[in-house]
DNA sequence: ACTTTTCTCCCCCAAAAGCGTGATGTCGGT
DNA sequence: ACCGACATCACGCTTTTGGGGGAGAAAAGT
């Protein structure tokens, strides 16, 4: 029996998840956990094979939570995800993430992927990494460091000014890798840019 | 025995709705769709008691869908939604809605919904109406009708000139509309308004 | 050593956004 | 008849954004 531990903010995936792996051969449910803080938690005191965990959460979110369960060598992580970005992705994995799944999988695909996560699998191949390299546009805006940074804080609703004294940089720098990242997303305004950076995960929520 | 109909885009929370219900007493599933096109159908075509139908949806949304099944004289329907926004319920429930519920409900609380719905009575005062009028800020903030259709082209990235050829007044109107949408929310730029009307499902996604 | 990328900052300037105030007119309620 | 809310537009004004080019320095790849 592959026991498993599903983590998620929102209750209705959270008991849908449940359920899923509760009516699944050969796996079971653990527990269930609401956050990241908890998520670590139970990772370890319950005896979990594998972790199947949100990666956008309020607080703690699922990046950082994988990255303490790694490191206390807690059990594989599974990362669901609503969106399939390159660096979001990368991250995950570097945080030490078994596996990567987009919530546009089918429920069976996400349930092989637990079982091929408890056997110490990657299960990153089946469709993850097709939908990773085709289906979000073939081009991967390269943005540099600075540029995502900026970003982020422009997707949070700051203005340039602000922007600058938090990095400790120049209004005018700001700008200018502001316009090197709109060019690079292909936006045509601050507003657009804020709302690409947003659906592709790149700024955690303040609620 | 009640049959359901399961309506989302998302095909996790549609996958775990389904089995929600599948695994209630008294309640079963009677099928899935995964857009309000098909939702419509689908209400009519099968055997349907209740329909259980996620609000923001691409294409025809929860609202629309809602309506149109409402009009053809189909089964209740009740409305799952992530945000509680005062405009929105209201919405939902004039395009014929029985119940409308936030996300963070519980599952026995959503099932119960549906029970309701199927007796013909309106599953909204349980928790739906509580966490419409605490939960999410005292004050509902008060928009115009001309602020929200402003406000919603602005949550799409437009520029004001664009804004006011679109709804056929002078620029300094649309100029005017924001600045009273941006007290009502409690904002102070364009970028912060755009997301907050995002969050609120005020614009349906364009991808 | 050389090139490329990245980060940093500057100039000027045009366009867009935001604020204050005021002035119409309509509509609906008291 | 009056008042408040709404939508419409205007003048003027400040701030913010965004685009163009240029330019120095450090880091990384060739």
């Amino acid at each position: 029996m592959i026991r498993v531990l599903v983590v998620d903010d929102h209750p209705v995936v959270r008991a849908g998840l449940a359920a899923l792996v509760s009516g699944f051969e050969g796996v079971e449910l653990a527990g269930c956990a609401e956050g990241g803080e908890e998520a670590v938690e139970l990772a370890t005191s319950l005896a979990v094979d594998v972790v199947l965990m949100d990666a956008s959460m309020p607080g703690c979110d699922g990046i950082e939570a994988t990255r303490r369960i790694a490191a206390k060598g807690g059990p594989p992580v599974v990362m669901l995800s609503t969106f399939s970005e390159h660096s979001r992705v990368l991250d995950a994995l570097d945080a030490g993430a078994a596996g990567y799944l987009v919530k546009d999988a089918a429920s069976d695909e996400i349930m092989s992927a637990v079982v091929a996560a408890a056997r110490g699998e990657a299960p990153l191949a089946p469709r993850a990494a097709a939908a990773l390299l085709s289906a979000r546009g073939p081009k991967a805006p390269h943005l540099s460091e600075r540029e995502q940074e900026v970003l982020a804080l422009v997707a949070r609703g700051l203005p340039n000014k602000l922007i600058a004294r938090r990095l400790g940089i120049a209004e005018k720098t700001v700008k200018t890798h502001l316009t090197g990242a709109y060019r690079a997303i292909g936006v045509t305004g601050r507003t657009e840019a804020a709302l690409w950076a947003h659906e592709r995960g790149m700024v955690e929520r303040v609620a």
